[in-house]
DNA sequence: ACGCTGTATGCAAGCGCTTGTCTATCTTTG
DNA sequence: CAAAGATAGACAAGCGCTTGCATACAGCGT
């Protein structure tokens, strides 16, 4: 293993010498050019790497996030391509990024959090009460913390997350603009923040367009196959009431409903307009290719980084402030146009 | 911030008993039960957190693995999935992911994995070329390596792969089952090596079957919509000579098949049977709910955390042995059979 | 000759931790 | 009852690195 002492005996300069020339303080401290240069060919030639965890230890900071996910959260697309975007900040700045998966018992977990000494954790999908924990655990290090996706809000905690009201906008919008009036909405799980802050968006979009949302017209698919096709049943089965285009909490409520409506003999979008939420990769795979708000997912992740860093830099909120929420970060959506979409029948 | 020099002064004793105590070391250097309860009382009363990077340092091992993805290799479900099984394994021995992302430059990416003494690299989806470059870089550091995703042969490095010869066979066998007997092929793009050993796969498992692979029955949809609408188009056009069921090299282009088949006005499963291959979210979703050889990703990444840290804890294998490859790790595949086969018209 | 300022370099402390060696005390046993 | 052994804990070195301070030696004006 070679190390700085090793090049400075070869170069014939003192330890410090080469530190100085390796981290590019020589400016600072003056370190003549021509030492500058043997130094730097001495550690290139003996094929020195720094040991960066040496160096984190004496400067006390490791340049490391914690990227904080639940158990199965990491099979999630949503979670990869947050994670995407919070590799190109981090990378950018030369941080290095570290998963972190919440399993039973938290604890264990949560306490390594903290021993890796990370500048910032990011935080995906984590419930209140282990978010508690964490922040707990976590102030008196003063590591920040950034909290993604719609989970609740965290005191003194950066919030980031995308503007689903504003693409509930864009999906009604879209369609009221094809001609649509009998628009119906199947959400998820009504008990979930996503699914209500989603139906919501819907119900405020419906109403800025002059849209009556008719009765019935709000079904809950409960993120799974079989309620989802029920809501959809539902909807449809009277052709005198059936909505002309459906608005679904996301992509995969969005398949099922298109095969539901398939299954009871209806064409889309010719008999009916399909809109998701997400867009994840199997949308464009879609039979059709789905109309779908798009979330940004990996601007997501770079703003989360950026404002853990800006919080690690400035001054450290204070541990205990009670009330004081720092403003939530919105990301904007933005509407994919495929195919499952098309104008409304006279 | 507390250090263990603080619980050594507070409860009386020397550095070195509390770090015997907090390590569990106990046992071998004779430490009183006594003074043992008193260290650990004081402890988690101060709300002490280990500094694990100063224990790395003076260990010399990180307790880390780098989980090393091409440029937009994390949005791809597969690579997210192996992920978690890495996790697993990891976690469940104490071992930390970091997640290092390769792109332009790849150099100083790479010099980056050294510089965090990780315990074993995980490479996934990495072109031959950047493994070379790899290798070469850690070997003098006797980190070891391990190869996931069918990517080229890396020399005295462990390559875990999921055994899809045997997963075509299976999906053959299956069709042949339902007494299909004209079986066609989609792949991907023939460049690749995962669509050429899917074909020698079918290839294969039809011969083994004793049915006739067909002049025209090997098409490429070269990983993308069009040129897959295409190929499906110019098996199924002339109803003579098509198909009754198609083995596709993957999950995106069974789907692309599935709905161009549909728009040819032939129906799935009725007319046409359509297997897929990986098992990705999507093809739950997809309609009909796709069948599909699913490949063990979880597994995968689980196996080869096992096989780096066999290798970390062996001995390490001369760093230019020439030929010598180890063993390749091939991890079963299994059959998912969900809507979009059915038995073949008599 | 003297003290200056400034620049280039070495020295050594110290980050928080592990661990080999050594001492003091407390058993055992011939 | 002394010697040998076991037991409990202290001491200090050292991991690879950064950095404040001291030092050495230019060149400059007086």
């Amino acid at each position: 293993m070679i190390t700085m002492r090793d090049i400075a005996v070869r170069a014939g300069v003192s330890r410090s010498t080469v530190s100085f020339v390796l981290n590019d303080k020589h400016s600072a401290m003056g370190v003549n050019e021509d030492t500058r240069r043997r130094v730097l060919e001495v550690a290139s030639e003996l094929g020195y790497r720094r040991n960066e965890l040496a160096r984190a230890v004496v400067t006390g900071k490791n340049r490391v996030f914690g990227f904080v996910v639940p158990g199965f959260g990491l099979e999630s697309e949503v979670v990869s391509r947050i994670l995407a975007g919070v590799m190109d900040e981090a990378e950018a700045r030369h941080y290095a990024v570290q998963v972190i998966r919440l399993a039973r018992p938290d604890d264990e977990i949560i306490r390594r959090c903290v021993e890796l000494r990370p500048t910032g954790l990011l935080c995906i999908q984590t419930g209140p009460e282990t978010l508690r924990h964490l922040r707990q655990e976590v102030s008196r290090f003063g590591i920040p913390i950034a909290v993604l996706d719609s989970s609740p809000q965290l005191e003194g905690g950066s919030r980031v997350l995308s503007d689903d009201l504003a693409g509930c906008r864009q999906a009604i919008d879209h369609l009221a603009d094809l001609g649509h009036a009998r628009i119906a909405y199947v959400g998820g799980d009504p008990k979930t923040v996503v699914s209500r802050l989603r139906e919501e968006g819907y119900l405020a979009a419906m109403a800025g367009r002059h849209l009556p949302v008719l009765g019935g017209y709000v079904e809950n698919g409960y993120w799974n196959a079989e309620a989802t096709e029920a809501a959809t049943v539902r909807l449809l089965e009277d052709p005198e009431d059936a909505p002309s285009a459906i608005f679904c909490a996301d992509d995969k409520t969005a398949m099922v409903v298109c095969r539901t409506a398939r299954r009871l003999g209806r064409s889309v979008p010719g008999d009916l307009s399909v809109v998701g939420f997400a867009d994840l990769a199997m949308a464009a795979y879609a039979d059709p290719p789905l109309t779908t708000v798009a979330q940004p997912f990996p601007e997501m992740g770079r703003v989360a980084v950026r404002r853990l860093l800006a919080a690690a830099a400035g001054e450290t909120p204070p541990p205990e402030d009670p009330g004081v929420p720092l403003p939530d970060e919105l990301v904007p959506t933005h509407l994919v146009v495929r195919r499952s979409t098309a104008a409304a029948h006279r």
